[in-house]
This record gives structure tokens, sequence and C-alpha cells, in this order.
DNA sequence: AATGAATGAGAGTTCATTCAT
DNA sequence: CATGAATGAACTCTCATTCAT
């Protein structure tokens, strides 16, 4: 049964992948030996280049799978009829959520992806590009529709999210149950509302 | 004069690492070659060893340059009688500050400071983990006072502000005039009162 | 072919031994490069590292080889029920006769020991001093059988004989059929008997 | 006063070469850095300049220091008129005296010649081989006047005797009083009558 | 008489990669 | 599929040596 081989080797080509996006995670991109891949796996460290042709092919992989589903994601939520706040909030939730499911690939890709060189840099490059672009706009919407606040500089406030949501996937246990929503919802007030507490009748700040 | 030529050598050696900061910051500890190093100063590779004996303690000395002042600095900050908001906005100014003088040495420390071994490995992470207490200090103390919002949890808003604020190190571009300050206005801004506009009698969110 | 492919692989690792061996004992270990191995083998340097991991490794497993056997022989000389002249006859000769099967490795032993570090360096040091003993035990008990001169000092005696056979893995030829035997018998007559010849009825010296 | 200026140069240029000689004894030719020769002297590594012009140099002056006397001695030992076991007895004596003045030379001599390289590797090596002959010469008359055993080779027992001398400068401790004359005495009490006792009528071995 | 600064050469070691099996 | 063997390139680090001061 050719497919059932196929699908085999699909799965294993997986595993491969995945030792190197946990060992990208752990150690870094550049500190990380083809032979600590290999130690991961129980393979010696040849039989790697039967499932990749190179290191960097290895990283560029793990970085692809890494942003995959962000840009839709967020495309999405962009295009619903939410309020503004409302996605924000969706947008931070579905930035953090992944990790539960791909944390290494995640965490590789916002530390490591300046590493990739060649063809897959320009790729890279361009889906974080347009993600980052894709918020900035739903910022600055919200901002010229009078939902957010007039003196906020849409690119700024931009990454200041992205750089608090970014940071999570280097302390945050997303094996904790419940864990990944309960941070993404304090994120999300801390961005909508500030952490200031609505002290009575006086206006905060 | 022999004060002049020891004031010489100090200078030197901070030039070798000053490069060795520059050179980690733009390529990362591990991808930078001691070669890489001694280029930017026009030195043969071997020369450098003559100012410090390991690329390990290049990288141990910057990083600890990278933190210095952090931790005394947000010390006076939690110490004055500033209201709880002031000290925040205070506290992130002076978390981005030093990017004006020292960019490569706190972007290292904040990006390779993991990658320190040996006995300058705990000398900083005490230093970090002293500087994030101080924060979660800070924030918890605000809320106790019904300053900041019972909602919140003081680590995840510590790791919140600080996600945002080492982020900056990134992209902010220290040379622009008034950058940083802006930045660091808008980034209170955010933390303190979020994203969203004040929308008449309706209470937000 | 499993084990013949084991098998092979622990020839070809002997070799790269045996290299070492030979440079080591030709140029002395501090002297030897692990180019200068390589070039006996013809093979790069760097693919020496295939075979052992350092080249304080293969010091010390070339040292290792050099004392394999002379304690267990020694023993067995001891507890056999010769006369003690005999012993001492036949503990020379074989201490000289596995120059025949491993002469540079006996000579790196001898005259290289010293450079091993780490942990080798007490399995080294344990055995050398173990031998050693044993021939101070076979000395001393000689002598209180009053078979040995009752003005011998054990250890002197034993330092001498071992300094006098040590010194011959420097310049004896072992390729020289018969050599070993003759030099042993030699030194087998000094230690014994001395150097004096049996001048009648007169005694000696 | 040039001529005490030339007397403190003279002397300070033998406390170098002393270091330098302590150091090799101690770490071998090859393994002693001249920053390990530097250290001894409280002295840049670059002052040693002054005063040796190569490493190369300090290890044949060493070598030449550690040989000095050894011939002339013997030669007086040989051309006088004592019996030819009282010329061995002092031959090795004069063989171990040296150890009390200049360990570290005769040591360096011993087991570091063979590194001098240039122009005085002959004169060490010549020295050597004529000091050897001496021996040899000293042996073998003994043995055609009949009153060395006739079976002796002189070359093997001369080896033998240098091979035995030779060792005792990695053992025996020249600081200890009386220690160099008790050895050389056992040493010539080996050589010269064995170490089998004197069983009475019965002739030995 | 001594030193600071620098250097060229080379050493040991690591590592991604190849290839025949 | 996987491995053993090998390699070229690069890297960190050491060291003897030089030279202006």
């Amino acid at each position: 049964m050719p497919e059932g081989a196929s699908a085999r080797q699909f799965k294993r080509r997986a595993e491969i992948i995945d030792a190197a996006a946990q060992t990208f995670a752990d150690l870094g991109y550049n500190a990380s030996s083809t032979q600590n891949i290999a130690e991961v796996l129980n393979l010696r460290q040849a039989s790697l280049y039967y499932y990749f042709s190179t290191k960097q092919d290895a990283l560029r992989e793990v970085c692809l799978i890494g942003v995959q589903g962000f840009v839709e994601t967020l495309e999405e939520i962009c295009a619903s009829d939410r309020d503004w706040a409302d996605k924000v909030r969706a947008g931070i939730r579905h930035h953090l959520l992944p990790l539960r499911e791909k944390r290494a690939y995640v965490k590789v890709f916002q530390r490591d992806r300046h590493h990739v060189t060649g063809p897959g840099r320009k790729q890279v490059g361009a889906v974080t590009r347009h993600y980052e672009g894709l918020w900035q706009k739903l910022i600055e919407d919200g901002r010229i529709n009078r939902r957010f606040d007039s003196r906020l500089d849409a690119r700024t406030a931009t990454l200041a999210i992205l750089g608090m949501c970014n940071a999570a996937s280097a302390w945050l246990d997303p094996e904790k149950p419940g864990e990944i929503e309960r941070v993404a919802e304090q994120f999300a007030v801390i961005v909508l509302c500030g952490i200031l507490a609505d002290s009575g009748p006086e206006k905060r700040d």
C-alpha cells in the first residue's frame, strides 16, 4: 500500500522536524547541532539528511510552520463584524493559542527567524510584515473610528502588543490547563483598559 | 604619566568590549565569530585575546554592562513618594532610556543572556530575577492599595510590561531625537489606561 | 555480517590508536600534533575525532594499553614457587618482553604518563604504584628471607631495577631477534650478581 | 662601575635561566610556555626576550649546563689509578652528585635534550655520546683486565647503569641530607655485587 | 631593564554535510 | 531507512615572538 507507506513517511518526517523545532527552541538555532537533534530521535546524525537537506532548511520549515495560520486567523478576525475591542481581544487570544499545539515552532519563529537565509528569508519576512500590517491596520481603524484613544500611534501600539504577546512564549506554561486563556484575558484587559483601577467619579490618570 | 597610560588602556579595553557588544547585538552571540569582532576593530583575531580571555567572558561582560543600573534606578523609583501610576510611567521610561547610550549591550543582555555559562550565569540570573521582582512588587502594592485594577495578576502584568518594553530594543531607533521618550509615553499610556477611548458616560469595555 | 562489521570497526580503531602511540613515542605527547597522527594514517586531521574525542583521550588509552598486563604478569611471578632470584630474573624478562609487541605504547606510558590529566590520571597512577609495590615487596621478602643482601633498601633497589629496565625502551631494538632476551639476561646478571668477576677465593669487592 | 653592573646582569641572567630550567623540569619543555617561566620571575612574558632570544635557546643553554662537568669528572676518574670497581663506584657517585646543585638542569637534559634543534643539537649529542663512550670504555677495560665479569656486554652494562642513575633524577630528593650519597652507594653495591646475599660456601646463582 | 600591544602561525576541536553500503 | 566513515571549513584559543616606548 503505497499510500500507507507514504503516510507513515509523512508522519516520520513530522517527527524529525518536531525534534528540530524542539532543539532549536531549547538551545537556539546556532547553538543546536544536528547531533543534538539526532539524539532526541535516537538516530545517527547522518540519518537526518534523509529528511531534510540542510540545517537551514529545517529552520526554514520550522519557522514556516511556526507562523502558519497566524495571518489567516487574524484576517478572519479583522473581517468579522465584531467591535474593535473584541477584535483586539480575539487577536491576542489567537496569538497565544498556537503555543498549545506548537510552542516550539512559534518560539523558534519569534527568536530565530532572522537566521533564515536564502530564498526562505523573503518569504518569512513577508509573512511577518503582513501580520504586523494587519494588526496595525486594526489599531489604526479603531482609532479613526474613535473607538481607540486618539493619542495612539498605531505602529507603536502594534509593536507594544506584539512584544508583550511574543514574550509569553518564553515563560507561559502551555501545559497548565486554562493558562493560555487566562494570560490572554489579562493581556487583553491591560491592552484595552490599562492597569489603573476605576476610581469612582474621578477620571483616571 | 602612568595615569594617562592606565586611562588609555581602560579606554581601549572599552572599545574592544564595545565592538563585541555591537557584533553580538547584530548577529547574536552564537553567530558572532571572534573574527567578526576583530574586523570591526581592524585588529587580528588573535589580538582580541589580549583584552578578554574568552568569548564567553566577553559575553558575560557585555551582559553585565547591559543590566547595570536597571535595578538601582528602579529601586529609587519605587522608593520615591510618587503615585503608583507615576512609578510605572517612570519605570517604563527608565527601562527604555538606556537604549540611548548602550543599546547594543541591552539588546545582547535581553536576547543572549541565556548563553552565559559558568559563574557569570548565576550573577546574571540573580540580577534579572531581582529586577523582575521589583516590578512585580510595584504592581502588587499598587493593586493592594486599590490604585491598580483588582483583577490583575501581578506576575502576569509584570511580564506583559517587560515583554513590551524589551521588544523595543529590536525596533526602536534611539538615534531619532525624542523617539525614546515618545515610545515610553505611549507604552505608559497603554499600560496605565489601555487603548480604548474614553467614550463619554458609558464605561469602557 | 554484523560481526564482521564490528570486527572491522574494532580493527580500524586499533589502527588509529596505534598511529597515535607511534607518534607520541617518536615525538613525545606534547610535540605531537593530531596532524602528525593523521598523516601516518593518510587521513584528514578532523577524521581522527571520529575515533577518539580528545588528544588527551588518545594518550590515556595509549598509556593504559602500555601498562596492561604488567601487574598481572608480575603478580603471577611473585605468586609462583620459584626462588627469589628466579622471580627477579623473570620479572626483568617480562618487563622487557612487551617491547616486542607494543614498544610504542610502553615507551609512551613510561615517558608521557605524567601528561595524562583528568580521571585517567588516578587510574594510571594507581596501576603504576601497584606495580612498583609488587617489585618492592618481592625485594623486601627476598631480603627478609636472607636470599638478598641485608644492606639493601628495598625501595631504592626497586627504583634502580625499574630505572634500568625502563631506559631500555629508548635504545633496545626489539626487531633484532633474541635481543630482548639477551638484554634481559644481562640485566638479570647485573642485578643479581653485579658486574664484578668471581676472582677465585677472595670475596669480591 | 661597569663591572658591578655587569656582574649584576650576569646574576640576573642566571636567575632567568634558572626559572626556565625549573619550569622545563616541572612541566617538560613542550608543555612549558614562556608565560609559565615569566610567572616564576614575576615578569611579563615579553621581558624574557631581553635575556634569551628564543625558547629553544633557553633549552639549549639549560641542557648544556645540565651536562657540564659530567665528561670532565668522569675523565678524571677514569684517568686515576684506582681499582676499576672504585672507578665505577665513583662514576655512579659523581653522576648523582650534580643533582644537589642543579637538579632541574640535569633532569631537563636527561628528558628533553632530544628537543634541542639547530646547531645545539649536534653539540649536545656529541657530549652525550662522549660520556657514554667513557663509561663503556671503563666497563670494557675492566672486563678485559678480568676485574669485571667476562659474560658482560659493555654497551648493555653501560646503558643499564646509566638508565638506573638517570631515573634517580625523577624520584631522588636531593634536599634530604646524605640521601644522594646513600643512593649512590646502594646503586654501587647493586651494580658491583648484585642483590644476592653471600650465602656461605655455595657460589651464588 | 621592562612592558604593553600586537601578530602570524598553528593547535585542537566542532560541525554540517556527503556518500557508499 | 539508516549508518559508518570521512571530510572541508570554520572556530576558539594558545603561544613564541616582535617592537616601539
